[in-house]
RNA sequence: UCCUCAGUAGCUCAGUUGGUUAGAGCAUCUGACUGUUAAUCAGAGGGUCGUUGGUUCGAGUCCAACCUGAGGAGCCA
């Protein structure tokens, strides 16, 4: 029978000086001498290593030999307080037990700094990493601390479904889903697909959002959100796009634009506190990483705020909320447009904002995150609610700095008239979305939700700059290893 | 998908205007060292220079195509 094992996040915080105890993990770095051996130990509990130490007489070489960077121990000893500096404490190993040995000629993970690029190669391993590690128990904080919001406020955790009939969303390109021998599919009269030969009898795909669905939920529930994986066949090759990615949606009975934003700007702030509260080990580390990296970048490039700084801005201020209009205003007279140093030179009221405007407004203009609102109706989608002016929606975005939109969201149109007129000016055809529209028949009410990019929350938590790094399997175009 | 840049040892990179046997640091292995902190010191092994084709007496270096990766744009969360 093994020893039960305490977790070396424990071991480190509470200390318990002369007992005996046993830690399992995963070997950082050995450093041996002739006479004794230190084993940097990991087990992905914190961010930071207990220090195993291993006399080279009593464990003798055969054992040591097999610890090695990234083989597998138990070691069981006494907690005694370090005569090395570095560490307060230390296990004095009496036993050790290696689990599964790591050969180092094959290992690939060393003890150095890897470049993201190579890690992404081995994303099976880089769990494995410090900031892999680190960023991976963010992320399930951000996640935990999202579920925490919401039960606190008393909205409701639905699941909506991932295979989807409809490809009327309009929110981009869909994964089919197919039982079909794609090597021999079945043709229709015409020549076509004959989907009723397939599993669902019908043409399917991934879904691409859950907002549909999760409107019925919100009209009988008045208050849910939805967390679940989305997917979207666009061929993105950015540091901010997915073809597979995790989105919260919620969507409330009884809330205009306004209230939707109170709601949003809550919650992200509800996410920073969370993590600054609860991640500060990991938040430190990923802090000095992010500095490490400015370094190699020209001065006008670097960060002018450290990470917990900017978390600490975005908790302590509020976003800038400005409306479509005026935002067109502020970039017609900004100065980079007159100087025609925009590659879209803003002409005028109507013209879609390209990402080198939303950075503009975010980082240079206010210097803080951002609500846009009251879009163009043209330009958004045929669901949001048409404002009384006859050219605008209810919608807004959130642009944080470095990000871009982290959330887009909208004021839902519930008159049956105006939309079913909306759907019909987009060529959203009726017939495959009577469900959705028999809310609007039966009991509509006025009602608005958002959707927020979960690992673009990470990103900007963390740090970090690519949203592959985000995320431990990365699904992107051509990319589906692991 | 478009534009730009890159691909040299396990990793990170250097390699002059094309010119003999392609280098460094780290990692690995061997040895030294009574407690180290990405330990240190000494030595060793390790390369079809992304692929294919071309120019040339001669190509890591020049040209073309392709592959892979990165950054930016579009699409968006």
């Amino acid at each position: 029978m093994r020893e039960k094992r305490t977790k070396i996040k424990h071991v480190l915080s509470n200390e318990p000086l002369g007992e005996s105890l046993t830690v399992m993990g995963w070997v950082r770095t050995k450093r041996a001498s002739k006479s004794v051996a230190f084993i940097a130990l990991n087990d992905g509990s914190s961010i930071n290593n207990l220090q195993v130490v291993a006399d080279a007489e009593k464990f003798g070489e055969e054992l040591l030999r097999k610890i090695t960077t990234g083989a597998s121990i138990s070691a069981t000893g006494k907690l005694v307080e370090s005569q090395g500096a570095g560490q307060t404490c230390e296990l004095v190993a009496e036993q050790i037990e290696v689990f599964g040995e790591a050969d180092p000629d094959k290992y690939p993970l060393q003890p150095k700094k890897h470049s993201l690029e190579f890690l992404r190669e081995i994303a099976h391993l880089r769990p494995r990493t410090n900031t892999f590690s680190a960023v991976m128990r963010v992320r399930h904080a951000l996640a935990f601390a999202v579920h925490q919001f919401f039960n606190e406020k008393e909205f409701f955790y639905i699941n909506t479904p991932i295979i989807t009939a409809s490809d009327a969303e309009g929110a981009g390109e869909t994964f089919h889903v197919t039982n079909f021998d794609l090597a021999n599919v079945p043709k229709n009269d015409e020549g076509g697909v004959d989907y009723k030969q397939d599993f669902f009898e019908k043409e399917a795909n991934l879904t691409v959002s859950g907002q549909l669905e999760g409107e019925l939920a919100a009209m009988a529930l008045s208050d849910i959100y939805t967390f679940g994986p989305t997917f979207r066949a666009e061929n993105s090759n950015t540091t901010r796009h997915l073809a597979e990615f995790w989105m919260i949606e919620p969507e409330m009975a009884f809330y205009d634009l306004k209230d939707n934003m109170d709601l949003a700007e809550e919650m992200l702030k509800y996410l920073v506190k969370y993590a600054l509260d609860n991640c500060a080990d990991d938040l430190a580390f990923l802090e000095k990483r992010a500095a490490d990296e400015d370094k190699n970048k020209p001065q006008n490039e670097r960060a002018e705020m450290t990470l917990t700084e900017r978390l600490r801005f975005v908790l302590e201020n509020d976003f800038e909320r400005v409306s479509y209009t005026e935002a067109i205003e502020i970039l017609r007279n900004s100065k980079p447009n007159k100087k025609k140093k925009f590659s879209y030179v803003i002409e005028g009221w109507g013209a879609d904002l390209q990402s080198e405007h939303e950075r503009f407004l975010v980082e240079k203009h206010f210097k803080k995150p951002v609500i846009l609102f009251d879009y163009p109706k043209d330009i958004k989608a045929f669901y949001m609610r048409q404002n009384d002016d006859e050219k605008t929606v209810g919608a807004m975005d959130i642009l944080f700095p470095g990000i871009g939109e982290i959330v887009g969201g909208s004021q839902r149109e519930e008159r049956m008239d105006k939309l079913s007129q909306r759907m019909e000016e987009m060529d959203i055809p009726a017939e495959e979305m009577e469900w959705y529209l028999d809310t609007r028949r039966f009991g509509a009410v006025p009602h608005s939700g958002f959707g927020l990019g979960f690992e673009r929350m990470i990103l900007f938590v963390t740090g970090m700059g690519n949203i592959r790094d985000v995320i431990p399997f990365p699904r992107t175009p051509g990319n589906c290893e692991f």
